[in-house]
Order: structure tokens, then C-alpha cells, then sequence
DNA sequence: CATATATAGTTGCGCACGCAACTATTTAAC
DNA sequence: GTTAAATAGTTGCGTGCGCAACTATATATG
């Protein structure tokens, strides 16, 4: 025992779900961004985006922030960045000129294309340590929890 | 229908388990954490640190780093913080010169025994969405992932 | 038609974060 | 005992974030 470790206080951080939900939503996520940054260099808005833009149909930066509950400026500068990078196009929409109808380009489309069965996979991985009834039991309390907090 | 809304992708975010992981850590952080700043001018790291240090015995940074999993500039930074409101205080060790030993003074030891009833009632309260059963399932998918990712 | 209000998206700014480098101290090697 | 390696904690720096303010366009009101 390591003499300066603290006695159990009123609260175990440890035990304390936001807690832990954060903790286990750091690790996932980098476990993940290793992929998108080391072979794609894409950060985590930016996947985000493409993964929503997705390979076929146009949406906007707004349908984007609403779906991913990202901030609209992230929204704006990850779309900057992969507009950029060639991987996306911005066209101002005919019927609403404040809109920008987004695309993956061709280059976009073939990143996405690698990069979803990837990410698949690494979900498939990571809950492979529960088998399915257990598994089935989590996603269930994950559902319960996006209702009662208004996330869908 | 929203004409704008794309096809369903091969990989649909809201569907994708780190995705929800995130957003729902998020979430959750963001509602506890208005307890903390509005009622007590703390941010998610200076709570974190008086939570681990705790009402009795002293801690070390390096402690809190490693049980918070906070990258060790944060942990110091909070409690910098924490020690200019004269909620910590901060003595070199007898026994290692290099460590600080980490103890809450009386004002913070108040602030952590209003504080710490209120963050219980918040987790009481999210984690009513679900009854005893299903609440029980879904911990132990906490569990299985947080040993899966070496968390604990 | 004019004005007010709302919405899509961008940008300036301040702030918190992590990395790398640093100081100070302890432990290991010989 | 001296030097090297390791550890606790702090700080400078670049970066990404959200807020608030902004531009531009669309819609509602009279």
C-alpha cells in the first residue's frame, strides 16, 4: 500500500459515472484519431464531417452541426481544412444563397472509402470484450441515456 | 423529409459506438459541470483534483495525474489554481523534496462537503433514466471496456 | 416596398490544453 | 563519491476551441 493514498473520500472518482464516461470516451477516441491522423492526417471534426457529408448525397455545415452537436465554428474551420485538402467542395446553394451544398470529392470519396471499413473495424475490436447479450444490455443503457439527455 | 438530409452512409455517426461515447460524455460533463462553475467557480480539473485529494489525508500531483488520467500540466495548473483561492495547500515533502503534498484547508474541505452531495445527486439523477436491472447491465459494459482499454 | 427579425456561415479574440524543455531532487551505477 | 539516469512538478509555446460579433441572405410584418 502507498502510504500516501488517500482514504476512501464520501466521493470515489472511480466510481463516479461522468467521470468514467469521460475517461472511457478519451480513450476510445484516441484509440480511433491514431487512425485518422497517422494515415489519413484527419483530426476529429474533420472525420466527423466526412463521415456525415458521407459519399453520396450534398448537406450543409448547419446539418453537420446539428447531427454531430459540434460547435459550428469547428464545423467551419474542419470544412476550411478538407476544402482544402481537396478532399471536399463548398458550392453555394441555388435556393438558399446562404447555404453551402457539401461534397466529397472524388479524393474525398476514396478516403472515405478506406477509411469507414477501418473504423468499423475498430469498433467491431473494442466491443468484442463484451459478448452479445452483454453487449446488447450496454447499447440499451447508451439508448436510455441519449433519450433522457435529448441527444436524438 | 428534409431534401438536404443525405442517404444513409455505409457509416452512420449516430450509430458509431465512440461516436455516442463522446457526445454522451460530452453531455453529461456539460450538465455536471454547471454545478462546478456556476455555483463554485470551478472548472473540470480543479473539481477533479479536490475530488481525488478528498476531505482527509494528502495526496501528490503525480497521484491525481495517474488516478484522473489528466496529462500532469493540467493537474498542475489546477491546482495552482486551487491553492491562489486558498481552497489547497501545497507543502514540499519531508520524506522526497520533490513531491508536494496536496491537502484541502478548511474552506476547501466546505466547499467539498456541499460540493460532493450535489455531483451524487446529479448521477442519482441521470442514472434513474434506467431501473435497477438494465442499470446493472450497462455498468458492467463500463466495466468490460475500462478493463478492454487498461483504464483501471 | 420597407423594415425588422431570423438564419447560414466566417472570423477575431482570449483561454485552456498538451508537448517539449526545463529545474530540482532522488536513486542507481561504478 | 561522482556521474548518470530517473522522477516530481513547472513553464514557454503553438494549437484548437467556443464565444461574440460580423457579413450576407432570406423571411415575416405592416
Amino acid at each position: 500500500m502507498d502510504p500516501r493514498k488517500p482514504d476512501p473520500p464520501a466521493l470515489q472518482l472511480a466510481r463516479f459515472v461522468p467521470f468514467r464516461l469521460n475517461r472511457l470516451a478519451v480513450a476510445v477516441s484516441e484509440h480511433l484519431a491514431a487512425i485518422y491522423r497517422e494515415r489519413f492526417g484527419l483530426d476529429i471534426p474533420e472525420w466527423r464531417v466526412m463521415a456525415t457529408v458521407g459519399p453520396e448525397r450534398g448537406c450543409t455545415a448547419q446539418y453537420i452541426a446539428g447531427s454531430t452537436r459540434m460547435h459550428k465554428t469547428r464545423v467551419s474551420r474542419a470544412i476550411a481544412h478538407l476544402e482544402e485538402r481537396g478532399l471536399m467542395t463548398r458550392v453555394t446553394s441555388t435556393e438558399d444563397r446562404r447555404e453551402m451544398e457539401l461534397r466529397l470529392t472524388k479524393a474525398g470519396r476514396r478516403m472515405y472509402e478506406e477509411l469507414v471499413p477501418l473504423a468499423l473495424e475498430r469498433e467491431r475490436a473494442l466491443l468484442a470484450c463484451m459478448s452479445k447479450e452483454p453487449l446488447s444490455a450496454f447499447l440499451a443503457g447508451l439508448d436510455s441515456l441519449e433519450t433522457f439527455l435529448g441527444l436524438r
